[in-house]
DNA sequence: CATCTCAACTATGTATACATAGGGCTTGTT
DNA sequence: AACAAGCCCTATGTATACATAGTTGAGATG
């Protein structure tokens, strides 16, 4: 593996994951030495990151982690909605109503996967990545996933600034089993009107519970 | 200004106008040598370009100009309608009247534009532009103009793909004129319906006059 | 004659040295 | 004492040298 891909992945991932907070200054000297590169390397991690929206040039000189914000997330929102709900659309004329009915069932017994043993969450995302995936690959749309992919990223981020509580994510789970039966059942409308209102939900629960 | 950023300005104007085609081999030692500076700004360019679509790594070993075909065509328009037609449903909601009135009026004369002097259509190009600056600006959502920013780029590349007629031009002026009266009026569905509609337009003129 | 293997060359990955610009600190003057 | 100006230091921008991997071509063997 090339070190410029290393040095990437540890900085997203501690990007993504709050060890580096938004504001902290990322210079080229001080990560090469942490991370054992040279600075060539780390100049590369550091345009994919920026090309990515996780860092911003500082007005000129250096760049430094990108801010996000409860400001931020009402606009997030408006492109998560534009591009979720065409996919559940997309999904709906496209699907194999097989793995759609399958993840139906296992997103409606979801709310065990929520237990005082699993602290981070990790079987729920997960079951919510098997979802986002199915529906990525339904669609088939290169630049519509693309452009998900870049904005999941910055979900991701946001989530840590609020606290998911149970009541709420087994709430989630059945918007999510709902969006899985209407792409299923092949309703564009219903799986997009679905989304419209699992995003609505989910906006509110971050901008409430939000610290 | 930077080396880095000429060099990437350089190849990015030079695929987006079709002087570099689709396939071509983006080699590190040519373009140093052909734009006179050293590899190291041309790696960043490189890597920007790829970051943005325009080029894509080659089974691990170089980079090469990404491919833009019909079949793009249908899957880019479908990302198209979703960010276009939630940003003039934003941009209806948080509009000044008097700019988009404006913008109508201008549209509405704009078959003038559309001469034989003018072979480019720069003249129509710059007043859609504008309307799009106007949408992007109403809107305010810096993750919205994002993708759209980045969308328009392979838009701009895939306006090659077919001959613009002077018939087409006036009727898609008619159009962006009744999509910008629909903001100026304050009416979403509208909005968003009219952007669908050109959309459809468009995408159907492009299918059938490609070469 | 075709195919496989080895070697050499070329292009990319990384390191480092040098140039340069911008910011901060210190000092002097008002 | 406060503000401004100049110098120094540090971090980024660029160039280049070196390492390495992959590809291509040539030669030998079946």
């Amino acid at each position: 593996m090339r070190a410029s891909d290393r040095a990437y992945a540890t900085l997203r991932s501690d990007i993504i994951n709050w060890r580096l907070t938004p504001g902290t200054v990322l210079g080229e000297v001080e990560l090469s030495e942490r991370l054992s590169v040279s600075r060539t390397p780390i100049r590369e991690a550091l345009a994919k990151l920026t090309a990515e929206g996780l860092s911003e040039p500082q007005s000129g000189r250096g760049v430094v982690v990108s801010e996000i914000s409860l400001d931020h997330l009402e606009e997030l929102f408006e492109l998560r909605a534009a591009l979720e709900c065409k996919a559940a659309e997309l999904a709906a004329q496209r699907r194999d109503p097989v793995i759609f009915l399958a993840l139906y069932e296992k997103l409606s017994n979801a709310g065990e996967l929520i237990t005082a043993q699993d602290p981070d969450r990790a079987d729920y995302y997960q079951l919510a990545g098997e979802l986002d995936s199915a529906v990525d690959a339904a669609v088939g749309n290169h630049y519509l996933n693309l452009a998900l992919k870049n904005l999941r990223v910055h979900l991701v981020r946001v989530r840590r600034l609020s606290k998911d509580n149970p009541v709420r994510l087994r709430d989630a789970a059945r918007e999510h089993a709902a969006i899985a039966l209407a792409i299923a059942h092949g309703n564009p409308a219903v799986a997009s009107a679905a989304t419209t209102v699992h995003l609505d939900n989910s906006l509110r629960h971050l901008l409430s519970t939000a610290s």
